[in-house]
DNA sequence: TGCATCGGATACAGACTTGTATCGCATACG
DNA sequence: CGTATGCGATACAAGTCTGTATCCGATGCA
């Protein structure tokens, strides 16, 4: 939190979308009105309306806060990849830690992908945010095949969507069923394995 | 449409049962004021309030005419059931018929239960309504085993919910991936081999 | 320190909903 | 037919939210 003479934007902003954050969290993107994170935040709707055009502008800032959480999470787990033993599964493992901050934001995602079905516009804005962060996982996709001295026989978009939906669907019914399946039970048990036949080892030269 | 001397009622509640099922598939649950469905049913809020309590009242309405509808097309597949070849798999492709208005049921429900998450009142309401239903699917599984000449070996309570999370979990991703999944295609593929492991032939005395 | 401007507060107008209280017509019965 | 009442229409009173126009104090540079 820097004091002095510094302009109070980021600190505005930062306050709003821990506000949001919280808010969104205890009565969901529908139930949340802008006057009431404000008021979470100590701030008035000037505030808000200065810094942000809607509420969804509002989520998308959340939602590329989250992406680059994700992001930093899998590029620590395919950097620090140990060659030993079994090291899909490890990524695996490492990425799937599905703590309640994910939880909620699942359910929130779920919420707001709901409503963009039924608004194009908003449809539009939030398909070029997954795109954008699809990118980044195709990225760290070709990373880790390339660290396992594997190369992939099928388009790398393709298999970020896949493992994004068994990411997703397991979470769906683990939410549905908690005593019944573990978060990320799907992606470990079958991923791994998924992903030795969509790619082939690289012939290492000399 | 009965005309003549006869109470209004049940065709009032009619039409704002079918005004309500178009403007939620078009708006969600969130997004239909009790107005809007009046007005699309061609009648005023008057008349809303005088068969219904509150908005929610008129989605479990939905609820239990849906669940009619599922329990009635699974019963018939299970009296038509054809103990030549491959029953189970013909039982499932049948119950797994997803049409155009089973899809925007689905949205519907889920955007209703992440409200209801929200709210522990209609939670209870949702888990009364959802439990009748499994209630008839338990039956029907019963009824199915019995046909088949095999009994359960594991509760059919647990066995109802499993077909469920099924269900909807792979209505999920071919929603998500329509080109990837067919709606049914978990279910038809696991769920009779499933069956079989949960269950075991009834010796035939005589 | 004086001053320009940036940014959040305030005030206002308007759109939408909801729930209730009340009215009046049509229905059904004697 | 006449009449009681069932039931949908109407009117009313809040409450809530949004977006904008405007104001004023804090910030940061000369």
């Amino acid at each position: 939190m820097p004091k002095g003479p510094t302009k109070r934007r980021p600190q505005t902003t930062a306050r709003l979308l821990h506000a949001a954050q919280e808010t969104f969290a205890e009565r969901g993107f529908y139930g949340s009105s802008i006057e009431v994170i404000c008021e979470r935040a100590g701030l008035t709707r000037g505030a808000f309306y200065s810094n942000y055009r809607t509420k969804e502008d509002l989520f998308f800032a959340l939602f590329d806060l989250h992406a680059q959480r994700v992001i930093d999470r899998l590029t620590q787990a395919v950097d620090e990849l140990d060659l030993a033993d079994d090291p899909l599964r490890a990524v695996l493992t490492r990425m799937g830690t599905v703590d309640e901050a994910e939880r909620r934001w699942y359910l929130l995602s779920t919420e707001f992908t709901l409503h963009a079905i039924r608004h194009p516009d908003t449809a539009r804005a939030l398909a070029e945010h997954d795109r954008r962060l699809r990118e980044e996982i195709v990225h760290l996709l070709a990373q880790l095949l390339d660290r396992l001295g594997r190369r992939p026989t099928v388009d790398l978009n393709l298999l970020a969507r896949l493992t994004t939906a068994v990411h997703e669907g397991s979470l769906t019914q683990s939410l549905v069923e908690p005593d019944q399946l573990a978060p990320e039970q799907l992606a470990v048990t079958f991923l791994p394995t998924f992903l030795d036949t969509v790619s082939e080892p690289v012939a290492t030269e000399g």
